[in-house]
This record gives C-alpha cells, structure tokens and sequence, in this order.
RNA sequence: GAGGAAGUGGCGGAACCGGCAGACGCAUCGGACUUAAAAUCCGAAGCCUUCGGGCGUGGGGGUUCGAAUCCCCCCUUCCUCACCA
C-alpha cells in the first residue's frame, strides 16, 4: 500500500467503484429500493452545449458546487436526483460542423464524448444513467409530442412576420438572440425582412410569467431583468379618425390624461396606413426616409438616438376630445423612426408638453407644444423650459380639468369608452417567440401541410418525425430551409387519411430541447410519455438550478413558458419549474498591461517579487482582471490541472477561489495552497515513514481518547469547523467552508497524537463532499466499513462551541486597547472589573461617562472624558 | 440614459445581528532540516511611527458608547436592458 499521496491513482479507482456500484444513481418511486421515508432533492446544472473546446473551468465552477451540494444532501439522508445532459441541438453546434466540415451528428457525438470524459475526470456525482442528449430521436420524439400540445392549444401559429435575418447565418433569429442589431451568436449583422415563420405565444402567458416570479426564489436581478423584458405597461388604446379616410389611426398611450395635449401624430416608418395616407406632394419624401428606415440596422437606429428623424406624411387626423370646428383637434401625421412598429400599435399621440421624446422631436421639426399637466408645487414645468413627464394636475383638458393625473387617466378612459373611440388596454414588450429557423440541425416540426392548405400535427403515435441526414446540409444562400431539398423526404402521406401531404421543413430553435429537460431527467427512459405522472410528482420542482446569469432571460422565461403550457395540460402539478435558482460567477483571469496600457500575452509575463514584468525586457506590467481570451493566453483547460494536481485539489480550489455566486480571477499560482491542505490531510491519516494503512489511533479498534486535554481543545477546534461549514452551507460561500477545515487540520498537525478515531472519522465525513476520492480512500484504509458517499454527514455538538474562557475586547472611546481573558460565565461586573485593571493606564485622570456591556457580552467599552 | 451587482493588505478573499478588521490561502521575509537545492516543518508580517502612539475597509458627511456593516451625497468597475409611447 502506498503511503504517498497520490491522487490520480486514488481518483481512478474510486471513480471506478463509484460507477461499478451505481453509488449515484438515483431510485425513482415504484423502483427496487426506493425509500420514501427519506425527503427528495432535485439539484440541477444547467446543460452545457457540448462545444469544441470541451469544458472551461467556469462551467466547472458550478458542477462542483452542484456535486458538494448533492454529496452532502444524500449523506443528510435525501434521496437525491442530480443529472446531466448535453443541450446537442442548435445553431452552434451545426457552425461547429461546418466550420470543422463535419457532420453535425458525428461532431455532436465527438463532443459529448469529450465532455462526459472531462466531467469524469472532476468525480461529479451524476446520475449517468439519466443521461439525455437534446438531439438523440429517443428525446426529441417527445420534444415534438410537447410541441404537439401547444400547437392543439392554438399556442403555435403561422405569420408573416418582420423577423430578423442574419446573411451571415443565413437564418432567421429570435428578438431576443439580436442584440443592437446584431446576432448574440458571433456578432453579424442582422437585418429585419418579412417571412412566414412559426410563432409561439408566448403574450398568452404574459401576465402569469409576470405574476408567478413573486413566489420564487430567485436573484431578485433575474427577477428584475424577466419582469422588464415582459415590460407590461397599463394605459389605453385610442382610435383618431384621418382625414378622408375611412381608416382609423390607432395609438396606444400610457397617459390618456395628456390627450388634450397631442399636437402631431407619429407612425413607424413600417406602419401600414403610411403608404396610404401620405399625400402626393409628400411621397418623394415619405417613401425616401421608410425605404432608408429599412436598409438602417437597429445599430444605427440607436446611433442616431440623439438626433430624431421624420417626415410630414401630408395626412391629418382628429383628435376624438375635441368638437369637429375645434382647430386644435386638427393634427399632423408624421413618420419617424423612434416608433417603433413592432410595440403598441405602431403608432403613437405625440404629447411634447410631458413626453421626453415628442418634446425633442416638436422642437426639431417646429411643432406646438401646449401644456396640459400642471407640475406639484416646487417641480420644473414647461414654463420653465422643462418637459415635465411626471405625475401632476390637468389643466386646459376641458372635462379632466383641476383633476389628479391618476384620477384624469381614469376619467380620460371612461369618457373615450362612453364615446366608443377608444379603451383602457395593456401592452406588453414581449412579442411572440418566433420559434422556426430554417436550418438543418434541429427538431423538424411534426407537421403536416395537406393539399387544401390546411396543416396539421402529426399523430402522436407517429413520432419522432426523424431529421433526415443529408450531406450537404448547409443553409441555402436564399434562405430556404435545408430541408426542402430533400423532396422525397417532404413528400409523405397523413396516416390518418392516407391523402397526400408535405412536411414542415423548418425546424426548431436551439432552446427547444432545453424547454423541459428538466422533466425528462425524472423519467428518461420512458418510451410512452415523455415523463411519466408519478416522476414528476414526486421529483418536481427542481429545489435547486444553478447556472451563469446569461440565462435570465431567454432560456428561463421559455422554460416557465413551456411548464406553465403543461401546467394547464395537467402534464405538470407545479406552476413552475424552478424553485430556487441561483447564478454561479464567472471565472475570469489575470491579464497583464504595460504602461501604456496594452495588454501582454500571460507568457511572456514573469514575476519580480511581488510586481510582474515582461520576460526579456523586464518592463514593468500591471496585473488586470478579464475575460479569460485565447488571444491572451489565459484560458485554462481542466484537463492539464486535474492531471498535474487531481480532481480533489481542482474541485477544492474551485471552490477555493471566493463565494460561487462572485466573479473571481482564476490564479494558478493558488492552487498548491489547496494541493498542500490536502497532502497535509493526508499525513495526518497515514504516515508517510511507516508501513501500516493509517495512524494507529485512526486504525479499527483503536484506544479511546478520553475528550479532555488537547483532544478537548481538537473536538472544539472540529466543531467549530463543522459549525462553520453549516454556516457556509447556507450561503453558498464554500470557500469559507474550505477555511475552517484547513484551521482544523492546522490544529491537528500540531497535536496530532491527541486526535481520536471519532475525530478523525467526522473530519473525513465533512470533508468528503469536497475531496471525494481521498476521503474514500482514507475512510477505507480505517476500516469504517461501507463508503463514505453513503455515510451520515456530521453536525457540530453546540456544546464544544462554547469556550470556557473567552477574550474580552476591552475599548475606551470605541479604540480597542486591550484584550483580556475571562471566564465564560463571568458576571458584567466582573467583566468590568477584569477590563478596568487591563487599561488603567488609558483611564487614569479621566473621567468615566458610561460603561457599556453588551448584551452579548462580547466586549467593554469604557467611554471617558 | 435606466436597472442590477460590487469596491477591504502585494493578490484571492474572511468578518453570522452594528462589537477584536484582515480568518484561510497565495506571494514575501526569517528560522529549522539539507553538502546544497527542492519538498516539509516552525515563525513574522495592514500602513506610518520620534515606539508614546497615529492612520486604516473607494471618497465626503451623518446616526451611535462603538460603523467594512445602518442613513444621505459623490466616484469607480462589471453585468443587463436601452427611443417601449
């Protein structure tokens, strides 16, 4: 037997016996073995996408916390579901196959293979018979069938819609996947063009994925970014008559209490009356500014945010509050871009006496502004040169005059009702989810097109709908779906009339898959649901996800979309999916800058004492902290790590390294830290001169130690670092946990012939969520019977909290001046008599105000003049 | 511009309720062991100091016997959303 420690080799075969005894798998109701006495708790990562470059550390950041988590829940007696799985399907990975000219199955497979390797490789406790892959048929069958409910709700519908269009990617992207313009996914630009796509109404659900985040547990910034990205806004829909025109200009307003105060109209160059209603004499200029509209990325619509830009469109409208000879009812419609056509109506009632916009856009282009909202005493109004947006009292607004802005937009609506011109509405930014890309790799729809035009799902009992493989697969340079081209593939037959039909050829968006993985986790293996009923109600809710932030808004709010869509189904009993979340930090790196600030590549970076200079010149550098960047050479595999230090020390550092939930920098030269707590963990089992497994008091059968003496002063120092990891538990600060068993193992090293067998078991015991694979080894070589992933987690007894003498802070003025010892128990005025004598050098000449004892008795502090 | 998170030694970070600021680790310095080095072990260390003490948690003010922690103002960094009527 080795008495070295040697990681790798103790890492293998634990590994080994781990999997050879199915140690994590997790035993659902109705199985062989399962125990309902014992409570559940469902700990989910969020999936990766198994890209190219394998695993970063700062995936592994939240695995290993997610692993320490599980471990300790199932030694607390859980029965705990921890899975993982590879989010295969998507834009990603299909660039990856192009780019590397392979198939995107044969890349898939290569890359998840990588992954599970590197996952193995760190000890994580999943459950790999519950291992799902979004583009295996074997899930995306019932992705189709989940997809097959919301489209018999009505949930899934066909439009003609201006969707962006990426020609770099040549596809078509979600709202949400273009940022300024421009494509989340590699950054082309983006341009908008109307196509027939599939649309998901994700708007029916607005108002419950708005009101449902009060119940949860999530970061209140999460909770912040879904409630804003919903963006409900409460106020009225307003109809304005045009001038010689049967059709009517319909705005939305948050403020129909400022109607009396509209003096022009605005319409979205995309607005569909503008054709109509312009003028002659403004056509050249109208058709001008909506075609440069057109060609202008939303980047350059946000550049020219300063300055607006419009055009007369020649067209008036009436303003209903108004009598028909009354001349301010007669307003001008105008075309600018800063409406925009997809929010509202498209179209808006420009109030420049109280909107910050209309205000800029009245006075570029000379308009009247009037006011109509009179500001509370002591605010800046119009007769200030101010445009006041805020609350106030209406003036010059005919029947809402001298009334309150709240009780004006309500008395605004009722007269508009009883009018028939208009009616309170609510708007919400969020837009349905454009949920087709005409792309190869992803879930064809299971849909049937017939000859009458009609289409149709296809029967449950006939999915998956296979994706076809084909060899180029490459998006067409007109944007058509990939699969179209397989014809023969297309042309099919409805099983249920036999008559002719075409498949749907679009396929689904990357977030697909990752709508309900979660629910397949419970159950994957059934072949006759996607889940089944007795799964779901036992695992669901997830008790505890944990991913990156970059998630707030997409993935989680399709996600509470989709569960709440299976909810009405009676598929699912919770309301949502996720009952806490929490958002692991990112992993940064060091970088390095010289003088001027341009930022050096980390290998020609070296120390010099405790600065950094440039290898060879030896100019002096800055030490800065960024993304981790190849370009910087910063970015670290955990391959190389685990091979040089082991999982142990890689999972112990990681968590090392500050609170999961803080961005920290990734320091290589940190890590021999945790590597020697472990060795030094080590050495106080086993001793490195002798022959036998395990120290003899660790060894079965070993002489009790009586707790007193330095064993007392051992089982403090242990409780305190049992208490302590409790505490670290809670708040998801391991590091803290991490410190408190190094001072413990300190304290040892130094009366290490004072610890006892006990003492050394419920280390270990603590220990082993963290370093796994040592303490099994450990926990083997003492004879303790069984492994220690199944044994109970220790608690610390609050007895051996308590010191019988404690240190007394003793203050004068709230300056700390000296420290005394004191009995426990000590009465105040004992306290007090200890600390006068400890500091009667600060106190002689003067006079004592005030002694103040707190009632915790942590502390003196004599207040004097 | 709006919203969120955060600013503590040379570095990563501790400090549960307002009560010893800097736990734990890295780097640094000293010592032991060694022919020597590495490894290991032991120890020192916030900054300044005339060795009395003074100053210290981004800056300024406030509350308090006492503030990293609570309140007000300001600065910086990171993230997210940005003409949403």
């Amino acid at each position: 037997m080795t008495q070295a420690y040697e990681p790798r080799e103790i890492e293998l075969r634990w590994q080994k016996r781990w999997q050879d005894e199915s140690v994590f798998r997790a035993v659902n109701p109705g199985e062989k073995g399962f125990d309902p006495k014992r409570p559940k708790y469902y700990v989910l990562d969020m999936f990766p996408y198994p890209s190219g470059s394998g695993l970063h550390v700062g995936h592994a950041l939240g695995y290993v916390g997610t692993d320490i988590i599980a471990r300790k829940k199932k030694m607390e007696g859980f029965n705990v579901l921890h899975p993982m799985g590879w989010d295969a399907f998507g834009l990603p990975a299909e660039q990856y196959a192009i780019t590397t000219g392979k198939q995107p199955r044969a890349a898939t497979d290569e890359n998840t293979a990588n992954f599970r390797r590197q996952l193995q490789l760190i000890g994580l406790s999943y459950d790999w018979s519950r291992e799902i892959d979004t583009s295996d048929p074997k899930y995306y069958r019932w992705t189709q069938w989940l997809f097959n409910r919301l489209f018999e709700k009505g949930l899934a519908y066909r439009a003609e819609v201006p969707v962006w269009w990426c020609e770099e990617l040549k596809t078509v992207l979600a709202n949400e996947e273009v940022i300024n313009g421009r494509s989340e996914r590699g950054n082309h630009p983006c341009v908008r063009r109307p196509l027939k796509q599939w649309m998901l109404r994700i708007t029916a659900y607005a108002e419950r994925l708005l009101d449902d985040l009060e119940g949860l547990d999530w970061p209140e910034s999460i909770k912040t970014q879904q409630r804003e990205w919903i963006g409900k806004s409460v106020g009225a829909e307003i109809q304005f008559a045009l001038e010689g025109h049967a059709e009517e200009l319909v705005v939305f307003t948050t403020r129909p209490d400022t109607l009396w105060g509209a003096t022009f109209m605005v319409v979205a160059p995309e607005h569909a009356l503008v054709k109509k209603i312009t003028t002659a004499a403004q056509r050249a200029s109208v058709d001008a500014y909506v075609a440069k509209a057109a060609t202008k990325s939303e980047l350059d619509r946000t550049d020219a945010s300063k300055t607006k830009t419009g055009v007369f469109t020649g067209a008036y409208a009436r303003n209903p509050v108004f009598a028909a000879d009354d001349p301010r009812g007669r307003v001008p419609v105008w075309v600018a871009d800063y409406v925009v056509s997809t929010y509202g109506t498209g179209a808006i009632m420009s109030v420049p006496g109280h909107d910050e916009r209309d205000h800029a856009f009245a006075q570029m282009f000379d308009l009247p502004i009037r006011e109509v909202v009179r500001p509370p005493a002591g605010e800046k109004g119009l007769s200030d040169g101010v445009c006041f947006t805020g609350e106030g009292t209406a003036i010059d607004s005919g029947p809402i005059d001298g009334l309150s802005t709240l009780d004006a937009t309500a008395k605004a609506i009722a007269l508009l009702e009883s009018k028939k011109v208009g009616k309170a509405r609510t708007t919400y930014k969020l837009r349905d989810w454009l949920f087709s890309r005409q792309r190869y790799w992803g879930e064809p729809f299971p849909l049937l097109h017939l000859e009458d035009g009609s289409v149709v799902a296809v029967p449950d009992d006939s999915l998956p709908v296979l994706l076809p493989a084909m060899d180029d697969f490459k998006p067409a340079t007109d944007g058509s779906a990939p699969l179209a081209r397989m014809k023969e593939w297309v042309a099919t037959t409805d099983p249920r009339t036999k008559k002719p039909a075409r498949r749907d050829t679009d396929t689904m968006p990357g977030w697909a898959g990752s709508c309900w993985y979660w629910l397949r986790f419970m159950d994957p293996a059934n072949d006759s649901a996607p889940f089944s009923k007795e799964a779901e109600q036992y695992w669901g809710p997830v008790d505890l996800y944990v991913g990156g932030a970059s998630h707030a808004v997409m993935h989680l709010l399709y996600a509470r979309f989709w569960h709440k869509v299976f909810f009405d189904a009676g598929v699912v009993h919770t309301k949502e999916p996720f009952q806490k979340l929490f958002n692991q930090g990112m992993v940064t790196a060091f970088a390095y800058e010289d003088a001027t600030g341009r930022l050096v590549s980390s290998d020609e970076v070296e120390t010099r004492g405790s600065g950094f200079a440039k290898s060879g010149t030896g100019e002096p550098l800055t030490q800065i902290v960024t993304k981790m960047a190849k370009s910087l050479k910063n970015v670290v595999n955990p391959d190389d790590m685990i091979a040089e230090h082991g999982a142990d020390t890689f999972r112990l550092y990681e968590m090392f390294m500050g609170p999961l939930a803080d961005s920290k920098p990734w320091n290589t030269r940190d890590i021999p830290g945790c590597k020697r707590f472990l060795e030094r963990t080590w050495r106080v089992f086993v001793d490195p001169e002798g022959d036998a497994p395990i120290r003899p008091q660790f060894a079965r059968g070993a002489t009790w130690l009586p707790i007193e003496g330095e064993t007392l002063a051992l089982e403090r120092s242990l409780a305190r670092a049992l208490a302590r990891a409790e505490l670290s538990f809670q708040n998801l600060n391991l590091n803290t946990a991490i410190a408190a068993y190094m001072t413990f193992i300190n304290d040892a090293t130094k009366s290490l012939s004072s610890m006892s067998r006990d003492q050394g078991e419920r280390f270990l015991r603590a220990l082993a969520p963290f370093a796994p694979h040592m303490c099994e080894e450990l926990w083997e070589r003492m004879e303790t019977g069984g492994l220690i992933v199944r044994a109970a987690w220790p608690t610390a007894d609050p007895m051996y909290l308590v010191e019988d003498e404690i240190d007394l802070p003793v203050q004068v003025n709230g300056k700390l001046r000296a420290t005394v010892k004191a009995p426990k128990d000590a009465s105040p005025s004992d306290k007090e008599s200890i600390a006068r004598v400890a500091v009667a050098s600060h106190l002689e000449g003067k006079e004592i105000v005030k002694v103040v004892l707190p009632p915790n008795g942590r502390l003196v502090n004599f207040v004097v003049k």
